[in-house]
DNA sequence: TTGGATT
């Protein structure tokens, strides 16, 4: 669990090294128990790392040190690990909270023990995390519920530092907040206690409570959003076997379309279907085009150069993908879909490249672009549900709703194009579709603030 | 049976 700050630490195993330590104490073989009790941590204690000290000193003689600032729960002298050497510093940590911040204002840079030329160092350790390591996020929250509630939450496992509970522009709770505690050991007990526990009123599954996302996985999560968003304007080609069998049941119900086809207002129904062979070829043009992490680009722009952002990529890949789309006559609806390198936008409706590079998310289009889709197979996905609707205009996102908890789809979803027409002309080829024993329910998404009282 | 979310 904790490494010390240069990377290795001891096992933390009982060891005849290991002097002050709860685990060793009632066992007695250091024969170095500090005492009648076994002492006990508070929750919100801290763990310190003590640098410094003369390679002389063992646990022993430095329990004396620090012991006027209170009762010590574990004092470990750090050993290389290979060759048992004392690498001069330590982790201790005090029963209590308070013990810690008087020894650390006490005794960091205060003075400098014997044989040392630099002050002892005495702050918490790195494994304490000065931030992300005591961050957790929460997910699953009712939307109703606020700081106040999550602290309620909480506050039984320690001190909380920072309640956010995270909120869309206008104010509603996404479902979810970030906790920060004054210690790890307390963040561990709130996930201890809370993940999974409960489920919160207007929560779709239980009580999600990890810790939050670094920097750095945040930095990841950026960029598989925004390649997602390009996956949607290039669809992702699957393997043959995948959806073949969705795919060929579609085309032939928009041949039966085509047949059918009578009134003016399924002309433009037809005129897609007719399109709708292009798709799989489309799929295969775009293979070798997308942006996986393998696909590096002949520029050299590698996956190496991530945070460097998609420019190269994009452009390269966006580059090479016009002459195939001027070699596919009779397909202009079909590579107007945000493909092309002039994609042909509705008007006030921004390029989606634009968007994906600036990073913005929008799963949304504009209210009335937004699919409601029901009654999916259980095994649709992502992939599948883009496929079926890319004939119908330019989809902007795509996603199946999966329970978490299973990793089943949860034969739901929601497709959103860049303009209300296309979504009409979806709603209008695949509402009732047949899949099995089921029918596709497609329908406009409900507005976010519909069913609210006003 | 209406977006599982990351400041």
């Amino acid at each position: 669990m904790a490494a010390a700050p240069g990377g290795s630490a001891p096992p933390a195993g009982p060891g005849p090294r290991l002097a002050f330590s709860t685990a060793d104490s009632g066992v007695g073989m250091s024969g170095l128990n500090p005492g009648p009790a076994v002492p006990m941590k508070d929750h919100d204690a801290i763990k310190l790392f003590v640098g410094q000290i003369p390679r002389g000193l063992d646990e022993q003689d430095l329990k004396p040190l620090f012991e006027e600032f209170g009762r010590i729960y574990e004092l470990t002298v750090l050993k290389d690990r290979l060759t048992g050497l004392h690498k001069g510093c330590a982790f201790l940590t005090y029963c209590a909270r308070d013990s810690a911040l008087k020894a650390q204002s006490a005794l960091h840079e205060q003075k400098t023990l014997p044989g040392m030329n630099r002050p002892i160092q005495v702050k918490p350790a790195a494994s304490e995390g000065r931030g992300e390591d005591r961050k957790l996020f929460v997910g699953m929250l009712g939307k109703q519920q606020g700081e106040e509630d999550v602290r309620r939450l909480f506050q039984p496992f320690g001190h909380i530092e920072e309640c956010t509970v995270l909120r869309s522009p206008d104010g509603t709770s996404k479902g979810c907040a970030f906790v920060k505690f004054g210690s790890q050991g307390e963040a561990q007990a709130a996930i201890q206690g809370l993940h999974g526990s409960r489920t919160m009123s207007g929560a779709s599954s239980s009580l999600v409570v990890k810790l939050a996302d670094t920097d750095r996985e945040r930095a990841l999560r950026r960029m598989q959003q925004m390649a997602g968003q390009l996956g949607a304007f290039h669809p992702t080609p699957l393997p043959l076997g995948a959806c073949g069998a969705y795919t060929t049941a579609i085309l032939q119900h928009q041949a039966a379309l085509l047949a059918a086809a009578q009134g003016p207002g399924l002309g433009q129904v037809a005129a897609v279907a007719a399109q709708m062979q292009h798709v799989a070829a489309f799929s295969l043009v775009a293979a070798p085009l997308l942006p996986t992490a393998a696909n590096t680009s002949p520029g050299g722009s590698g996956p190496g150069a991530l945070p460097g952002l998609p420019a190269p990529m994009g452009v390269n890949g966006f580059g090479s993908l016009t002459p195939q789309t001027n070699g596919q006559p009779g397909s202009d609806t079909l590579y107007n879909n945000g493909l092309s390198p002039y994609p042909a936008q509705s008007p006030g409706v921004a390029d989606p490249l634009q968007q994906a590079y600036a990073g913005i998310q929008h799963y949304a289009g504009p209210e009335g672009c937004n699919l409601f889709i029901y009654h999916l197979p259980q095994e649709f996905g992502d992939a599948e549900l883009i496929q079926t609707f890319l004939p119908f205009g330019a989809v902007v996102s795509a996603k199946v709703f999966v329970d978490r908890a299973t990793n089943q789809s949860k034969c739901f979803g929601f497709v959103s194009f860049d303009n209300p027409t296309s979504a009409q002309t979806a709603i209008q080829a695949m509402n009732g579709f047949q899949i099995g024993m089921k029918r596709l329910k497609v329908q406009l998404k409900r507005p976010k603030d519909a069913n609210r009282p006003y």
